[in-house]
DNA sequence: CAGTACATACAGAAAAAACTGTACAAACTA
DNA sequence: TAGTTTGTACAGTTTTTTCTGTATGTACTG
């Protein structure tokens, strides 16, 4: 029975990728639709997403509208067809790094802007108060924020390694086999 | 009032740390810890926590081992001393890159045994049955499952960089302050 | 224009996760 | 040894998240 072998392929690489998807913080459900769309050879409606995954189409709608914000679907346009259809972004790399960039920049840019706050803030303070216990205070945590703001500025900079796409230079693409 | 000032200063940026680290799929009560525990000059018992977050012990005793397990905080021993103590680990730039590398590993790895297996069997298919139906809808997963692989290998490639510590040849860490 | 097909907003149900207090075991103290 | 102190297992509670069904608005169709 071949059917099954060929099905049986299919279903364990889905269940695999929808169970490692929460480093995208991505609900194995949603990481089973994705799955899903990626397999399918024709870009997909909500009512065959909730025909293949067994769930309300509430859900799929929702959950279509999640990997579409984290940039790994898209929806596509085809004349004479009334239903949206979604397929998923078919550069990984770019899905990859366009997460990644996202992601990191964002929670970067608040840290670094909360410690230069800070650290202005703390400066003041050793300006103006001459009391020595709230000056060792205030410089220990300067100090610690300090340290904090060099390892966003590294950070920084690996998240722009990947997003000027120079990381393909360091480490090149496995060949494309399709 | 200086007293408010530094407080306010140091709750910032802890804040803004514990906001941020979704990123590592720590809830921001774990993540409020890890900065409360960054800022401490001494190492910190259970107790200390839960006065300095208003929680109870059992969160904190979690809570902490949550942070040991992801390589972020240390247990650290003091003779004379009947509590145990916790630190947070000084090196950011290692904590980043055994965090990235624990779990991309591991995803990547999972997802790469699936990926060989479900071809291999897929490749049997092919060999045996010459129903052209079925032998299209292999092909065409096969085909998926390559291009997968290809990823999976650049991706373990990527981890190798930074476990190597080779990303701080291509990126250099920023002076350090402190 | 009415009628149908579609996506989604919204409210509520179900499931999962976070948090707490109590109880208990292990390690220490005298 | 008996008596403390300390960490955590566990059960129950609260909060959050996920999922569903119904209702509604919009865009097509004839």
């Amino acid at each position: 029975m071949q059917d099954k072998r060929v099905e049986n392929a299919r279903e364990r690489v889905i269940e695999s990728i929808s169970k490692n998807m929460d480093i995208y913080s991505v609900t194995p459900s949603v990481g089973r639709l994705y799955g899903a769309m990626f397999f399918e050879k024709e870009p997909m409606t909500l009512d065959e997403m909730k025909d293949k995954l067994q769930m309300s189409k509430t859900s799929m709608s929702t959950g279509v509208r999640t990997l579409i914000d984290l940039n790994m679907v898209d929806k596509v346009w085809r004349k004479g067809e009334r239903k949206d259809l979604y397929e998923v972004k078919s550069d990984w790399y770019q899905t990859f790094t366009d997460f990644f960039c996202i992601h990191w920049r964002k929670g970067i840019e608040m840290n670094r802007d909360a410690c230069k706050e800070s650290i202005a803030e703390l400066m003041e303070v050793l300006d103006e108060d001459f009391s020595t216990e709230e000056k060792m205070m205030a410089e220990a945590d300067l100090d610690k924020m300090s340290y904090a703001l060099g390892y966003y500025e590294w950070l920084n900079k690996v998240v722009d390694l990947f997003e000027s796409r120079r990381i393909f230079d360091v480490i090149d693409k496995e060949d494309e086999l399709r």
